[in-house]
Order: C-alpha cells, then sequence, then structure tokens
DNA sequence: TTGAAAGCGCTAACAA
DNA sequence: TTGTTAGCGCTTTCAA
C-alpha cells in the first residue's frame, strides 16, 4: 500500500530552497519573493505535487473542510441547498462534508462525533432543534456553527433562514381570504423539528386572527415523503365532516395527497383543496398546478457558506435580517367566495 | 483558536498505562489485556476523548473515507443511492466525502485532484466514462475504484451496475410490441456519459430487430431536467410528422414532457404515449402514471460500497454478474395492436 | 525574505 | 502483552 506522493520536501530540493519557504510559496505567496514562488511553482508542476491534507491538518490545526449536517438528503430542497452551498464554499476555499441522520434526531449527535473525529473547522446544521449533546460538542471543540433554513432572532448571529412561522401565516391567510373555513394541516413530525412546530403555530394564529380554530385533530403529523401525503388524505377522508382543504407541510406531502386524491376519487381542489410549501420544481408541472410558498432555496446555500466562513475566520458578522418567502398561487386552491 | 482536545497521551496517563498500549485499546483491541482495555476505555469516557483524525490519518496513512463523485446530487436515483452507500459504509467503519460536478466531465477531474488533497482511501465514480486524468490520478494515487451504475463486462472487478443497453432493448421491444412504429427517444447528452450512448443503442438494436428505425433527428439529447423533457417534446410536437411514443432516458425527462404535453394540449398517452427509465417514486404518482424500467438503485449503494471496502483490503472480490432491471407497466404506453 | 528546527497527535515497528 | 521510540508531511515560530 506505499504510495509515492511527493512531498514539500522533494518539492523544496528540486526547487533548490528550504522547506519553510517551500511551505510559505503555497500558503501565504505575497511573503515571498517572486523568484522564489517561481522556482517552487515549477517544481511543483513538475513533480505533480499535491499536499498532503492530513499533515496539513495536524499542524495547521484546520481541515479547510466544512461538515453540513441534514436530515435527509432525500427531499429535493435539501438537494438543492447542498448544491448552492458546496459551489460556493468551494470558491471560498473549503470542502464540504455532507452528512444526514435520515430524520432521526437522535442520531444527530453520533453523527457529529463521527464529523468531529475526522475533523472539519465549522459546521452547517439544519434548524435549531438540536440535541443538548450536539451545542454541547461545537462548544466543547470551540466550533463555529450556522443553524440554517430556520430563523430564530435570538440567535441571529448564527442563523441563515427565514420564518417558517411567517410562511404559515401567510399560506393559511390566503387560505381563509379565499374562504375556506373547515382547515386541515398535514404537518411533519413536531418533536425535535421547531420547523414543524413553528408551521402549526403560524397556521394556527392565522385561523384564530380570522375567528377559526385549527382542532388537534385536524393536525396530521406525517414523515416527509409522498407517502406521507397519501395517508393525510386518507385519514381526514375517512372523517364525518371533510375539511374543504388540506395545507401540506411541505411540496412533497402535496403531491403525495393529490395522487391519492386521484385514487380516491377527490377532485383537486372542487372536492379539496391543497396547498403545499416549498416550491419546488414539481408544484408546477403536478396537475393542478400547487398553490404553495416559494423559500430561498438556493440563497440559503450561498449565505450559510459565506457566514460560516466568517465566523471561522472571526470576522465581524453582521447580522443579517431573515431572508423572505413568498405566495405562490396556481390552481390546487379553490376560491369559495372573493 | 486553540482547541483542549485531550490527546491519546492524556488518555494513556490517566489510565496508567502506555501510548502504546492506549492505541492498540482503540484500533486493535484484540491484541491488549482485557483489564487494561478496561482501564483506557474509561479513561477515554471520562475525558470525552475523540480521535484526531489528521494525526491518525498522517501516522498509518489511511483516512477510513471515501470519496464518491456523482454528475448531479439533484436526481433522486442518485439521492437514493447515496443514502444506501453512505449507510453501508458507515457500518463498515467508512464515511463518505460526496462530491459532484454537474454534469460537466471535464471539471471531475478537478474535483478528484481537491479530494485527492483532502486524501482518501478509495473513490466511488458513476459510470466508466471519465477523462484520462481521472484514471490516471487513480492510479498514479493506487486509489482502488468503483465503477457504480453502469455495468462493463471488461471491468466488472471494478463494476457494481446494470447494463443500460439491455434496460434500453426491453423498453424499444415493449414499445415495438404495442405496436408503435413511430418512434423517437429523448436520451441525455451522450458526449462523456456512456450510459447515454449504450441507452440509444439499445433502444436502436431493439428497432432494429423489429425492422424499424431511430433516425438520427428522433433522438433528442437533453441535459437530465424537468425542462430537458419539455423541450423534447416541444422539438417533435413541431415536426410534420410526429411520433406515437417518446421514450425518454430517465423519468424525470418524462415527467417533464408530460407537463408539456398537457401545456400542449396533446393527450398523453392518446395523442403521444410516453416512457421513463429508474422507476423513480414519482412515476407512480403522476396521472397518467409512466411506464419504466425500475433500476436496482438501492442496491447498487450497498454493494458499491461493500466491493469498495473489498478492494481497499486487498481481498479477493468474486466477480458479480450485473444487477437487474425490470419493466414496470403503468398507463402512460398505449397498445396500440394486441 | 529566508532557513533551521520544533512540534502537531498518532501508528507501528521493535525490544523487552 | 506491554513500553519505547522513530517517524508520517506539514506549519510556524525564531533567528539570521
Amino acid at each position: 500500500m506505499r504510495e509515492n506522493r511527493p512531498t514539500l520536501e522533494d518539492v523544496a530540493r528540486l526547487a533548490g530552497v528550504s522547506l519553510g519557504s517551500a511551505s510559505r510559496s503555497l500558503s501565504v505567496p505575497a511573503l515571498v519573493k517572486a523568484e522564489t514562488l517561481e522556482k517552487v511553482q515549477r517544481a511543483v508542476k513538475q513533480l505533480c505535487y499535491v499536499r498532503n491534507g492530513a499533515a496539513q491538518a495536524l499542524a495547521s490545526r484546520r481541515t479547510r473542510t466544512i461538515a453540513a449536517i441534514y436530515p435527509t438528503l432525500d427531499n429535493p430542497i435539501f438537494a438543492v441547498s447542498i448544491q448552492s452551498l458546496q459551489k460556493t464554499l468551494w470558491t471560498l476555499g473549503y470542502q464540504l462534508l455532507v452528512a444526514s441522520y435520515d430524520y432521526q434526531p437522535e442520531h444527530e449527535s453520533g453523527v457529529l462525533r463521527a464529523i468531529l473525529e475526522r475533523g472539519v473547522d465549522a459546521l452547517v446544521l439544519v434548524g435549531t432543534d438540536h440535541a443538548d449533546a450536539v451545542y454541547e460538542l461545537a462548544r466543547q471543540y470551540r466550533l463555529p456553527y450556522v443553524l440554517s433554513w430556520s430563523f430564530d432572532p435570538t440567535k441571529s448571529k448564527n442563523c441563515v433562514g427565514f420564518s417558517y412561522y411567517d410562511a404559515a401565516y401567510k399560506m393559511a391567510s390566503l387560505v381563509v381570504e379565499y374562504g375556506h373555513t373547515e382547515i386541515a394541516l398535514c404537518s411533519g413530525i413536531a418533536s425535535g423539528n421547531e420547523r414543524v412546530r413553528e408551521r402549526i403555530m403560524g397556521t394556527r394564529s392565522a385561523l384564530f386572527a380570522a375567528g377559526l380554530k385549527l382542532p388537534q385533530e385536524w393536525i396530521i403529523e406525517q414523515p416527509f415523503t409522498f407517502e406521507g401525503g397519501r395517508l393525510a388524505v386518507r385519514q381526514i377522508a375517512g372523517y364525518a365532516n371533510m375539511p374543504s382543504v388540506l395545507i401540506c407541510g411541505t411540496d412533497i406531502h402535496a403531491v403525495g395527497a393529490m395522487a391519492e386524491c386521484r385514487d380516491l376519487s377527490l377532485k383537486v381542489p372542487d372536492d379539496l383543496s391543497i396547498t403545499g410549501s416549498d416550491d419546488i420544481e414539481l408544484a408546477s408541472l403536478v396537475q393542478p398546478a400547487l398553490t404553495t410558498v416559494q423559500v430561498p432555496t438556493w440563497d440559503i446555500g450561498v449565505r450559510a457558506a459565506k457566514r460560516i466562513v466568517n465566523l471561522i475566520n472571526g470576522e465581524d458578522t453582521n447580522e443579517e435580517p431573515p431572508l423572505q418567502t413568498t405566495l405562490i398561487v396556481r390552481e390546487s386552491l379553490k376560491r369559495l367566495r372573493s
């Protein structure tokens, strides 16, 4: 298993300079005479030299790698956001280590521990609701972190996201404005997920403001899968009095719900209106097209990348306000009165 | 920026054993007396000790990390496969570093170079068609690699995948059997992607076997996006004589194509039949449900993980046959004659 | 601006 | 079965 990678010493020898100069040529070229720099660069090219990251990490105590831990990789909004996070980090000279805990919050700290062992300079997490152990480890290892997607004003320095409460409030207000009064909510699993809880609260507040209620039995907690959406529809279809609208916590839920409606011969939106959230690409492709809330998926990745690098460098990040969401009105929500 | 992580030396001191014994307790516990092992484990727990991966990597010349380079992370089949790859590697004691080159083959070697610098023990790639530089780097760094998804019998030791040719042949044969004679193909971009080329060849052979032809202008190369599928439909809709069926290279294409048909008031499958490939979850949710080819998405990740670890350990991997694909007949393909 | 040299925290001979 | 020790390849003082 021996490799024959050239070392920096080989480079230095070939270039006729010291090990120190060779190292500086690569890391802080500004401190090196142009002539020396050139000699080193020539040697690097000639030997096809590539740094040994482990040695660099050991000596400098930085890995130039950032870990991102997601609930799942299997939702297009996360996939898109990972792309933008990765691209932006790359331009800033960092690599991205991606991990997921499969929507099992209790696994997150285990994943983090493994990542810590491998060594990273910082952390990007999703949401603000994490086990104490997660925050504890970050503190203990002095790891800067960014909490993405959710926005918590009390932690704004570490947050890059939007208000799930506001997004849900907006959507529920639209639903009310369209004349609906019998409203059900298909949310995700609330435990360990403040985004789900914020959505429930936002929805409830909007209904309350209109003199309506969101009874507990009309809040249906389902995993964020197509199947989850189907199950929600099956459940409300069994109720004596069916709601006129199902507000879904994600577009994935909504698309699953629409499929189930078809199977049950429920017309959307005539028999049941359905709304989503996220505005994934699919939302405009389904029939009827989905009324949903657009969230700044790509932007979250870009900004999380910039923020985390700032935090690593100890630069003062001026606190940014939450990102904005936008209602997208299509055909899946029926107007009952104008 | 100083961290205060305890080192193995701290552990050894607290446990009252030597550095060597402490190291062995963690890496090869079998070589250590039970009593010693226990002392070390207690010290580890007490100090919350976590190995320093960089030091370990530098000294042992292995990182226990495997890199996987994908064309994109933004296709559900890859997302699913990454999940299974990651999970399986985890149980085998390896971590996964994910990267993508955004379907720009010329970027792949650059990505690989960055990964090499960081250090990995092995590589999982998608497909067999890679720049010489990629194979050259793998050779130079003695990096074991697995080529996933595609199956090339001449490289079967390194391949974990299925025959795209066969899959396409099967689907095209079904289309012919259903009585279609005017057949168009919406493939991906063929350059730098043998999977696309195999699909084209498989389709062409099946048609040829039935006395039909696949003219070049009925092969439409489009990027693997919903929009790609839409564009393909727009293109054939402009032809003087339209085909009766559009065979799509992926379900993503097919779903996009179906959406465009709706916008153009083309009935699927009456005005135009559409077939897909991959059998993503969405395929059964769209209306009409998609006739497609199921591919072993999850299995590819599991097997790639096992194979790559075998290769790292220099174990003899008995050459496995290609994985199998299955036709899934639903409603998007019309029967013109029986 | 450069060179010399002391580690970074661990593994893996080797000797005991 | 254990302890000792010489590196792994790089960064980063420090002195020149």
